[in-house]
DNA sequence: CAGCATCCACGTTGATACTG
DNA sequence: CAGTATCAACGTGGATGCTG
């Protein structure tokens, strides 16, 4: 981990030399926006998205399992935070496409670097795991 | 996203040849790594012990707010996945001391990956979040 | 010091029914 | 098609008290 990543100095300071107040490190970014990538949901979503846009039933379709009620706050999640973009076409019946923002977009890099590790690591999870 | 992180195929193929039986995504090993990793408290461990080893209250006084039981169960989380090593002194009275495994050193990396683009992004994601 | 056990509040997810 | 509304189940996290 850089040491850029964090807002409180002390957290990643030797030897602790004081008590990190509560507020400062409670909304860490990062432990923001890796609890909503970690959500059930979201990188499979943002995955397809990477490939090419979706319409929603579509995406539920591709996913299958989600429900209508999960896919929506999924997407309204990650609209919200700049990730997706919904597009409403004035069709009818109504068409809405969901696709990655440039954000969205550079948001999978790192999120693949992390997926390599998974991947390449996750044998190594898993052994541990079972002799747990 | 590479292609390489999923299990599912058709899940970053174009456009959905076939339905993807639950199974297979339900425990996609990113989102699952992602689920540990994005919870509230193990990054903020990860990032402490990547900078030396920690004893329990030493921790605990560390992060301050975080409860014993979110602690405990946090490191358990970690050791449970062979990225945190829990070594014991049988001292009086006992101390334990807690580490990163070279796994867990490793896991690092895509870390800080991911806190930088978090870190180079968040002006955008506040932003974004305020306007909705 | 380093825990475990218990109880409780809350957020997340799912199932189902209904709608512009 | 693309949602919203409502209710129920579950998991996560916090507070407190006790222990080897």
């Amino acid at each position: 981990m850089s040491a850029t990543h964090t807002p409180v100095p002390s957290m990643v300071s030797t030897p602790l030399p004081h008590p990190v107040p509560a507020e400062e490190y409670e909304q860490c970014p990062v432990t923001d926006v890796l609890r909503r990538v970690g959500d059930k949901w979201s990188v499979l979503v943002i995955v397809l998205l990477g490939k090419r846009p979706y319409r929603f039933n579509e995406l539920q379709r591709g996913i299958e399992t989600i429900s209508q009620r999960m896919l929506t706050r999924t997407l309204r999640g990650l609209e919200a935070d700049g990730l997706v973009h919904r597009e409403v076409f004035p069709t009818v019946p109504p068409s809405v496409e969901y696709s990655l923002t440039p954000l969205g977009e550079t948001l999978l890099v790192p999120l693949s670097a992390l997926a390599d590790w998974v991947v390449e690591h996750r044998a190594e999870i898993s052994a541990t795991r079972l002799s747990h």
